[in-house]
DNA sequence: TTTATTGT
């Protein structure tokens, strides 16, 4: 009796040690995956990572991390809330041919390349295809084509505005800075049920379209710009530029968390074009 | 194709 009491104990002992042992492997582990991931989102972002203002559904998102970019990935608007990334001046820059769509199966929703069809409007790239190949190569390339980085926008302004606001960026303002971060995404109705079913498939159709441009740096400089989606095309850039403060107040989300309160009130609620250029390149005349 | 869908 005794005995057998006596490897019953032994027997319990030995589970509770390689319950420990489990643990404590799980533990170091998944704290060495935070870290690295902090580590990985921290390098595609510069002074931290986009996040809410005030926790609601309709600011709530996750971060999907890909090749080159981060995408805030909200699946009540079934939209990127933002995009970011940063680019660097390249000795020659260039992309190879367009991979086309696909289906990004780490969003919840189902949103095939095909919902948009007859839709009236073009699945629009926020982080886009050139930039991102030219600057991080191909797979990252690819992964701009994932739906999960759409968002329904008007042809005149993704084809013509947008288009040239993109090339802008990185034709002139990363040759001339070096670096930039930029982070982008959409803009919806202040009242969420005044858009509620203004949707392509699943996906809610934005207002309008930000685009925050940063000069990282012990003195860093920022332009933001907010585009609607009614546009002609032609119109000079400067027309749409706002503070980031404004598009924080129209997102509520934060950008740049991680800047020093007095950095940030300089950066942000300011519109100060000084040292950019702009006028220079505000007119020029679009691609396509 | 530094944009993209429509229609040939």
């Amino acid at each position: 009796m005794a005995a057998r009491r006596g490897r019953i104990a032994h027997r319990w002992r030995h589970r509770v040690r390689r319950f420990a042992i489990t643990a404590l492997f799980l533990a170091v582990a998944t704290g060495l995956w935070h870290f690295q991931e902090r580590e990985l989102r921290d390098g595609l972002s510069w002074q931290g990572v986009t996040t809410w203002e005030d926790l609601t559904p309709l600011t709530f998102h996750r971060v999907l991390r890909n090749d080159g970019f981060l995408v805030g990935w909200s699946d009540v608007r079934v939209n990127p809330l933002w995009v970011s990334y940063l680019l660097q001046r390249v000795d020659d820059p260039s992309s190879g041919p367009r991979p086309g769509f696909r289906r990004d199966w780490r969003a919840l929703w189902p949103i095939s390349t095909e919902s948009y069809f007859g839709s009236g409007y073009d699945r629009g790239h926020l982080a886009p295809n050139y930039a991102i190949a030219a600057v991080h190569g191909r797979g990252a390339q690819r992964d701009t084509f994932l739906m999960s980085n759409m968002s329904p926008q008007r042809p005149e302004l993704n084809r013509r505005l947008w288009q040239r606001l993109e090339e802008v960026v990185m034709d002139h303002f990363v040759p001339r800075f070096a670096a930039l971060q930029v982070i982008t995404g959409p803009i919806f109705p202040a009242r969420f049920q005044d858009n509620v079913l203004n949707r392509v498939g699943l996906v809610e159709v934005p207002q309008a379209f930000y685009k925050i441009l940063v000069v990282p740096g012990d003195e860093p400089r920022a332009l933001a710009f907010i585009m609607p989606q009614r546009v002609s095309g032609d119109e000079p850039l400067d027309d749409f530029l706002v503070s980031i403060d404004e598009v924080e107040a129209r997102t509520g989300l934060d950008f740049l968390p991680q800047l020093a309160p007095a950095s940030a009130e300089a950066l942000e609620a300011r519109v100060d074009t000084a040292g950019w250029g702009l006028e220079a390149v505000a007119r020029l005349p679009g691609r396509f």
